[in-house]
DNA sequence: GTGAAAGCGCTAACAA
DNA sequence: TTGTTAGCGCTTTCAC
């Protein structure tokens, strides 16, 4: 039962008291109606101050059906997205946003042991909507969650419905231009590294490069894939070279393997970015401490993460948006290309 | 006010009615209260999964004045806490352990603009207890949260005053440990990359480091400074060799500032470990993958956010706990040293 | 061991 | 525009 120091908070019908007026009244003020008149507010809010006065959630809450608190769900399975800059980034854009409004960001990580538990809460009338953030194309657990609250993604849906509401980076056009930027810079042979095809990441921007080799009519059949970790990069690098066909640049589908893509050029003898030139994807932290820095698409997390709660919270308030959100990325031109 | 498609959720009336108990009952066996007989027990069950019940945490927390929810306060100027690896683990080690509890985790982003907002928030009843996470000594502003409600600090309080409730690694004997090593190895003229010394994790590694050195009778004088990142790691290095002492092994006080103690000594034409060994703190991703990989000192963060958690849940509910918990660390040897 | 009843602090009709 | 009056769904004395 904890500590009990705490002086009896201040309630909204000793605000009321205070204040000569009814707690409809103050209700009324806090909550900023517009029909209330100039000097009743003021004399409201003095007494708020007076008394320090903060509203209590729980009754809040329970009277008007509303929790002002929406959920940032991570399957434990994926709880370790909290390491990955790459997620780190889009919670602290969606914490940052929301502490400019008055909702609340909880945490919840989905125990796989008690799905139930997860499920309960969330669909328990517990919060006024949800921000689903996955990799996995596979991963189906939320797919029917939208149903019983509003639900937002981050990164498209694999299976897009059409129904659900996500916001996006433009991987397809992101690495077009990274493609494009090394075909600009005379390259001709080039190769990528791409991530896995079932996660839209790794197809989209195996796509843009696809895509942007074809148009410049060059030839696209340098191709290995990876997994985005730095050893896969390594691997498919190695590939790459194995196959003893010219190549003098390489697109990486992200930083990581770009990375792992040098430790293996430089195994074989050549220099980044004289006989190849690296392009990554991310804009990853390693990138620009890199020797040499790395080229590569930055794409602001930051911003995705905020533009999902921006479009969760309008639609928790009832406004027509968008299903889809595509935000942009940018070309950071470095030494390795 | 969103959307309106659920269905009426059960309530507790409900289940009681179709148990055939009162509701006070219901809420008994729903809070496993000891003194309800077996057979009411089951039939309250039975009804609760065939309803579907889930209590109502609103009307829950207003009755009881328990909030089962938690905070984790990050200010808003260290937000990017969210991309150091350090913080994340234990952002992750916190909401990994209350997954297990009842406890909701929220994040509160303490807007600066707007401090009283978070302050009221903080202090308004809205929460049970609040995680603080901090890295800088200077930062006082939640020194007085802890009288209004249960606080615990990840990482020792610099001024410390013996009243305040935290979990902290062992900084000292890690780096003890860490230079120990080194000694054990034979080097003899054992420099130090320090971290800020106001900082409690710059100014304990340094201690470590100094105790170790003194012991063993070495002199302790090849020591610069740097802010932990890993440009001021090339720095510190670079003045460390332009003393032109003899240097044989260096303990940085982060696997950052290491990495970049490498990139000088490579700059130096030395070898690592052949010429100059050297050991980090952290255990970084990037120090395995570092060539040669380097030796570190591993400290469970994750533990460290779990042990923050079941701190605070404890006091919450009553408990006595230590003050302080500190947590061991271990020395991981790879080849750099 | 179980039930009846009185709120927890607020919002939202409805009246005035 | 303001006040009155019911609850929101649950916990918790207090009787029985």
């Amino acid at each position: 039962m904890g500590l009990r120091s705490e002086a009896q908070a201040p309630t909204l019908e000793m605000v009321a008291a205070k204040a000569g007026v009814s707690r409809a009244t103050v209700s009324r003020v806090v909550n900023g109606s517009p029909k209330v008149k100039p000097d009743l507010i003021e004399a409201v809010n003095a007494a708020i101050a007076e008394l320090n006065y903060v509203p209590n959630r729980a009754a809040r809450s329970l009277a008007s059906r509303r929790t002002e608190s929406i959920a940032l769900v991570i399957p434990e399975s994926t709880s370790r997205v909290f390491t990955d800059p790459f997620f780190a980034l889009i919670i602290q854009g969606v914490a940052v946003y929301l502490a400019s409004t008055d909702y609340t960001l909880g945490i919840v990580v989905a125990s796989e042991t008690n799905p139930d538990k997860t499920r309960r809460y969330l669909t328990g009338g517990n919060i006024d909507g949800a921000l689903v953030v996955s990799h996995h194309s596979g991963d189906h657990s939320y797919d029917r969650l939208g149903q019983a609250v509003p639900v937002v993604f981050g990164g498209r849906p694999l299976h897009s419905d059409g129904e659900s509401y996500y916001v996006d980076v433009d991987n397809i056009d992101g690495s077009y231009t990274a493609t494009k930027h090394l075909i600009d810079r005379g390259r001709t042979h080039i190769a990528t590294i791409a991530g896995p095809a079932d996660m839209p990441a790794g197809f989209d921007r195996e796509l843009g490069w696809r895509r942007a080799m074809t148009e410049a009519g060059l030839d696209a059949t340098l191709i290995e894939w990876g997994d985005f970790s730095p050893a896969s990069g390594v691997m498919a690098m190695r590939r790459l070279l194995a196959r003893k066909a010219p190549v003098d640049a390489v697109f990486a589908a992200n930083d990581q393997m770009a990375l792992g893509a040098y430790q293996a050029i430089a195994e074989a003898g050549l220099g980044i970015p004289g006989d190849i030139a690296v392009v990554g994807y991310d804009d990853d932290a390693l990138g620009s401490a890199a020797a040499p820095s790395l080229t590569t698409m930055h794409q602001s997390m930051n911003e995705l993460g905020a533009a999902m709660a921006e479009k969760l919270v309008k639609r928790i308030e009832g406004e027509e948006v968008e299903h889809a959100t595509i935000l942009e990325t940018r070309l950071i031109v470095r030494s390795s290309s």
